[in-house]
RNA sequence: GUGGCUGUAGCUCAACGGUAGAGCGCUGCCCUGUGGAGGCAGUCGUUGCGGGUUCAAAUCCCGUCAGUCACCCCA
């Protein structure tokens, strides 16, 4: 016997859950075609070259690196941003430009498991590649929102900044090497969790004397929105959305982005920000040598999961099968196969028993998985030409003919 | 990568040195054409794995694997 199990930090969905994962993605992807994104999908491994050195010393560490049974050097997708830029540069000529597209695939890192934390896990990505216009920036923050209502949130808030702001630590002399300036930012995102205490701490712990993080945090603090987030705005109250917030603290963790950084937060989940996003014009040179400019963003689907759990507004299906229809005795099997078929054929989600077990158990199935209807045609009824058509929440039944049966369920 | 906690029936857990128990579930019956409630009966185990201490180990010790939470880091 082998015993049944999964990796460490990889799930199985269930069909009640599976359900609810795929109702949240049709949702989001319909929104996504609407702003004019096309899907986009890579494969789950890429040549390890490809992935290492992309995001840092200590995420090359988590990366999904081992050799194929040709030899290769091989490594599992770690996110969609550098598989997508290596298909950009791949097939420049045949992309339109700007290329927009979105891609929703699972990524795979190394990490040990945690809350909200997993080794395999999906992220939805949007991103505009081949223009630094700001317009394209206002879009991908409009299209963040529109997801989150098209999915039911609409008490959120999207903090926005510019990383820009930041180089005036450098620019005033408070700090000399520019290479510090992402460990600082790395510090400063934290003062939501660890408050300006914890953000001096943390400075000085990194070698900051108190005088400098004084500055640093001053800055920070004084800083106000420049002229092309003042446009940003605009820009997305022009397409009705209202919600943005200057957010000087905002810092976000990675080192890629260059300009525009936003995150939102949902009123009444508390774990963090189920998204995040902004503008990076510099990470596919270092891929192709040649600067892309990129903006984009992306939903931490578990998180967002998660907060729709909280919020109550993960629908309750447990399965898409509509109506079960029973089969009172095996000389009856050949009335409910065809009063199957011709359900089906009139695109009702139709499962039919496939066995002669008692009335009591095809119910206590249908009760089980969670089928809204039952249909039992028993002699009776067919002497009659109905069927009777019980409604199992409600707990009624009615006689009736198949057209009607047809009429009542495609609603 | 570092540290804490946990691993007992399908699930949730109890027993904490004396040979393993409860609830839920599951199966059957009460109910011969109707599910969720109830009653009765039945089913349920190499206590994660390996070693050690002991007359005796689920219980103590060591190792290992797995899970979980947190740090680092990151969506």
């Amino acid at each position: 016997m082998i015993k049944p199990q999964t990796l460490k930090g990889f799930r199985d969905f269930l069909p009640k859950d599976a359900l609810k994962r795929q109702s949240v993605i049709e949702k989001i992807i319909a929104t996504f075609e609407r702003f004019g994104f096309d899907p986009l999908e890579t494969p789950a491994l890429e040549y390890a070259e490809t992935l290492l050195g992309k995001y840092g010393d200590e995420a090359d560490k988590l990366l999904y690196i081992f050799k194929d049974n040709g030899g290769r050097n091989v490594g599992l997708r770690y996110d969609q941003t550098v598989p997508a830029s290596r298909v950009v540069a791949q097939y420049q000529q045949q992309l339109p430009n700007p290329f927009k597209r979105y891609q929703i695939q699972p990524v795979w890192r190394a990490e040990n498991t945690q809350k909200g934390r997993f080794r395999e896990f999906l992220q939805c990505d949007a991103d505009i590649f081949g223009t630094e216009s700001l317009f394209a920036d206002a879009e991908i923050i409009v299209l963040t929102g529109k997801a989150l209502q098209a999915l039911g949130i609409n008490a959120y808030k999207i903090l926005i900044n510019d990383r820009q702001l930041f180089n005036k630590i450098i620019e005033k002399g408070i700090i000399k090497d520019e290479n510090q300036l992402p460990t600082i930012l790395r510090s400063l995102d934290k003062i939501q969790k660890i408050g300006e205490r914890g953000v001096m701490n943390e400075l000085q712990e990194k070698g900051f004397s108190p005088d400098v993080s004084v500055a640093i945090l001053q800055n920070a603090k004084a800083m106000r929105e420049n002229d092309r987030l003042l446009k940003i705005i605009e820009a997305c109250n022009n397409m009705g959305e209202e919600k943005l917030l200057f957010s000087p603290n905002l810092a976000r963790g990675l080192d890629y982005y260059t300009s525009t950084i936003f995150e939102v937060e949902i009123e009444g989940y508390e774990s963090g920000s189920v998204c995040g996003g902004g503008r990076y014009d510099h990470l596919i040179g270092q891929f192709t040598g040649t600067d892309v400019p990129a903006v984009g963003f992306a939903f931490g689907f578990d998180r967002l999961m998660e907060a729709l759990d909280q919020l109550n507004l993960l629908p309750a299906k447990s399965t898409a099968t509509r109506v079960l229809v029973t089969v009172f005795s095996g000389n009856l099997f050949s009335a409910s196969l065809s009063l199957t078929s011709q359900l089906r054929n009139k695109g009702i989600n139709t499962e039919v028993s496939l066995e002669t077990i008692k009335l009591d158990k095809q119910l206590k199935y249908a009760d089980r998985k969670g089928i809204p209807y039952v249909i039992i045609q028993g002699p009776e009824e067919i002497k009659k030409g109905v069927v009777k058509l019980k409604d199992m929440k409600s707990q009624t039944q009615e006689e009736m003919t198949v057209d009607e049966v047809i009429q009542k369920l495609k609603t």
